[in-house]
This record gives structure tokens, sequence and C-alpha cells, in this order.
DNA sequence: GGCCATATGTGAACACCGTCAACATGCGAC
DNA sequence: GTCGCATGTTGACGGTGTTCACATATGGCC
């Protein structure tokens, strides 16, 4: 079910994202998801999770850039190059509405973006209030381009990949 | 309609936001509202127009500061603040979906915005797309901290404040 | 004043949705 | 071989967006 979720994500975006949908997509009645998810909320949160676990192996990816100021940047673009290609599923990760506590997941890729950050800062041991401060505005840029870009609100969006690289370099 | 529905998502949230909770609330049938609105996607987009209508005047608030960096960052505390307060609303007026084409007061807010940040840049007539990517930058920065602040992505919600102060400075 | 067009609202219905309760089935452990 | 548990089905309930045919009222025009 978690495949069909998000394959329908993938294709006709949230509107087929319907637990009966899902269920008869994959030859069975709608009550036999309910012996694997309590609700329709912890099947979003498991397509979720898994969409965590996707733009994680695409960090990966992204992580053999030399210094880390190029994984940094690298990163970055893996993160909206992920929101541009499967937006419905960016949507559903974030603005779950009432989600609370993410899955390991979703920990682990905020992890490594705060590893990043904290790999290009390089400040002393005394100084992780600067960090924090520097590591959430790199993550508020990247993220606001993503979504920016996801909403259409953003010129030229097929062309977003040179706009980002001159946006994220000031931030080291 | 409009007004039930800005009422609805401000108290429960999206949940509530239903064709037929609104018009049992307004006190008429369901089928009264297709005299006002072409589908339901049409009302919520009336009601984002109005949500982008607020945050408007929350601008005018906001722009009485004497230096343009001041009017600039008071401006993204506005925006930050609006998303804050009203969570619901700041995700329907964004992620939409399938809007295209954003109403006059949506245009207005993204004007006002990129007016701000044209007269901090203050740059030579023939540095548009240098003025584009600052203002990108500044938007990305603020569009994505109100996200992740309203996803609860941010550590110390309740004091953001201060850290997006910290945030905006070196963007001047 | 009486008539008619137009705007607005109603009632019933359709297909879909999330969810639950009761009932079936099959398969592994003892 | 029987029992227990995991899994699935049937049928139903209330909710949703939407459409169609029908009612009503309101204002302009003769």
């Amino acid at each position: 079910m978690i495949d069909e979720g998000l394959k329908a994500l993938a294709s006709r975006g949230a509107a087929e994202l319907s637990l009966r949908h899902l269920a008869r997509e994959v030859g069975v009645t709608p009550p036999a998801a309910y012996r694997h998810f309590r609700s329709k909320d912890a099947l979003l949160a498991a397509i979720s999770e898994e969409g965590f676990a996707r733009l994680n192996t695409a960090f990966a990816d992204a992580r053999i850039a030399d210094s880390p100021q190029e994984r940094l940047i690298e990163t970055g673009i893996a993160y909206v190059r992920f929101a541009k290609e499967q937006p419905a599923l960016f949507r559903l990760m974030f603005g779950a509405e009432e989600q609370e506590e993410a899955g390991p997941e979703a920990e682990a890729a905020f992890a490594t973006l705060k590893d990043l950050s904290a790999a290009v800062s390089d400040l002393g041991t005394d100084n992780d209030e600067a960090l924090r401060v520097e590591t959430v505005r790199r993550w508020s840029v990247v993220h606001g381009f993503a979504m920016l870009l996801i909403d259409g609100r953003l010129d030229r969006p097929d062309a977003y990949e040179d706009l980002l690289r001159e946006v994220l370099a000031p931030l080291t």
C-alpha cells in the first residue's frame, strides 16, 4: 500500500491518494488496510517516512563532493530537486498538519543537514548558538526555495538550479 | 461563506473546512454555494485571496519603520507572525496544489516583498539579475522559516522572533 | 398593478470517502 | 488434528463534493 501510495503521488498527485483507491489498486478491500495501519493518517505517515528514506539516499549521492561547502550546496540542490520531481510527496512529507514526532528517516534527514552545516561553519565548541542560527538560515533558504518553486511562485521554474546556486552562494 | 471559512480555519483548522459545513454554518443548503462559487476549489481560492488581503494589511503596518532595511526586516517578521497565528490559512494560501494564476491580493503581497527588497539592495539599473537573486534569497528564507516553524520543525517555536531577527540580519 | 426574467435557494440523488462491527478463512504451533 | 492468530470480506453508517429538477422571491417594464 505504501508503494501504491508513492506511485499515486508520483502520477496523479494527492487527489488519487485515498485509502480506498490504494486498497483497490492493491487488490484488497478497504477494511483490510486497517490490519496494518491504525488510520489513514498512519498510512500517510508511513508513506511520508518512505519519502524521507528516498530523500536520504538522494542526500547520500550528493555527499561525494570534496569540500564541506560543496557538499552543503549539492545537498541543498538535491533537496530542491527532490521537491521538484515529487512535489506531491514533498508536500505530504512536510505540512502534515498534526503529525508531531517525526519518524527516524525524517530525523536522519534533518541530522544530515545539521551535520553538513556544522562542517561548513566550523565554529568553536562554545559557539553552538551561532551555529544554530546559521543552520536554520541555510535550511530555511533551501526549504523556502523548494516550496516557492513547486508552488509556481518563481520565474523560469525549469532553470531553477542556476538560480539556486547563486542564492546559496553567500551562505558558504 | 468566505468569512465562515476563515473562522473555521482559525479555530479548528483545515478539517472543518468542508463546503457542507460552511453552508450549514451560514444557514443554507450545500447546493446554494454553487450559485456563488463554481466549485469547492473556487471557494478555497476566494478564502485564500481574503487571506492575502489580510496579509497585505499586516504588511502595511510593518512599513512604518524608518530605514528600508528595517522595513524589510519588520515585513519578514510580519510574514512569519501571520503564518504562526493562522497556520491553516497560511497553508491554504500557499501549497494550493493547482491554482495557477494568483489573485490580485496575492500579487500585491509579492510585489510588496519585491519592492522592499529592491529598496534595500539599491543596485544600478543594469543589475536586475543580481536583484532578482537577492529577492528570491530573502523571500526563500522568510517563507522557509515560516513553513518550518508551523510544521514544528524548529526548536523553541514560541521564541521564534529573536531567532528570525538573527537569521535575517546578514541579508541586510 | 400585473407579468416576466433573473437570482437565489431547496430536495433528492449519485458516487465517493474514512471507519467500524461481525463474520469468514487460512496457516503455523502445539 | 485442533486451536489461535493474522488477515481478509461483507455490509453498513455518516460524511463529502456535485448535479439535476424544482421552488421562490425580487426587481424592472408595460
